[in-house]
DNA sequence: CCTCCTGTAATTTTTAAATTTACATCATTA
DNA sequence: TAATGATGTAAATTTAAAAATTACAGGAGG
């Protein structure tokens, strides 16, 4: 029915991993401080990247580190990792259509007919946008803003 | 954030009063027995598909109408009318990022960038598709059932 | 064996969505 | 012209979903 703000967490950690998974330890307390959001939250979150293949997280001594080259890493894997059924839960459906009127028996066939091809399309656009990209966005917003605060 | 049952509803409303609209006088208390939704949220729906053009309503008698024809309402149109600030609402982020570090400072204009395309895309998707597409679809279910029952 | 961390269940809090209640207003018609 | 049966909205309540919190068992490594 939406896609959850849990989805630009995951990306937060992923970026996060990536710049500093190799230079410390990564724990879910730090990335709960640098995201903002709570750090069971971001374990729930790491522990569906990691059993996704996108991430490995150390056990006991803690510390997370990527796990997939960023261009295999794309937008709807991370959806999907996230939230399994995310795909059915995108558009919200009204529950209790009458069953003694026409329109209300087969409402629901009729929406499912046209919302599959948004969620297809959908599934694409997600496919199209990857870790790389993001990181490499991230690296170019870093860039600019050193310019900026250069002048 | 996302795309809510509302639109769903709103959709069910538009193919009854194509359907009975020129038969009966639709009022938001049918529509809601049909929907199987609160009278009051079928009149702000309607309420919010008159004020684009697409519906009339007739006050103090009462009564809907379509008011354009279903080539021109796409599921787009439906989406803004009913939520104006959809795009922005489609897709959540969370809001409390770290200033003190890299990544959470640069995040949202990250996000952004990505979730733009992904909201584009979308758009386009939304746009694609009909009132009348889903009329046709809604008259092909008719049919089959109708097959299907009479076997 | 002590410390720091993960993994996960259960509970509580928060937030968003939907329903309900209430009532002013408007057209029709009896 | 008053009664009727609608719409249009605001405000309050209820319901449901998301997120945070609490709690604790278990592993790795010094």
């Amino acid at each position: 029915m939406h896609i959850s703000t849990k989805c630009s967490v995951a990306i937060h950690c992923l970026i996060f991993i990536y710049e500093y998974g190799e230079k410390q330890k990564v724990t879910s307390e730090l990335l709960s401080l640098s995201s903002g959001s709570n750090p069971v939250t971001i374990r729930n979150i790491l522990s569906a990247l990691k059993k996704d293949g996108m991430i490995s997280v150390r056990f006991g001594t803690g510390g997370a580190a990527l796990d997939c080259p960023p261009d295999e890493i794309t937008l709807y894997r991370i959806c999907r990792a996230i939230e399994p059924d995310f795909d059915s839960k995108l558009i919200g459906v009204h529950p209790m259509p009458s069953p003694l009127c026409p329109v209300g028996r087969n409402i629901h066939t009729v929406l499912d007919c046209s919302y599959q091809k948004i969620r297809e399309d959908l599934c694409e656009s997600l496919k199209k946008i990857t870790l790389e990209n993001m990181i490499s966005d991230y690296k170019g917003t870093l860039d600019n803003r050193k310019n900026y605060d250069d002048e």
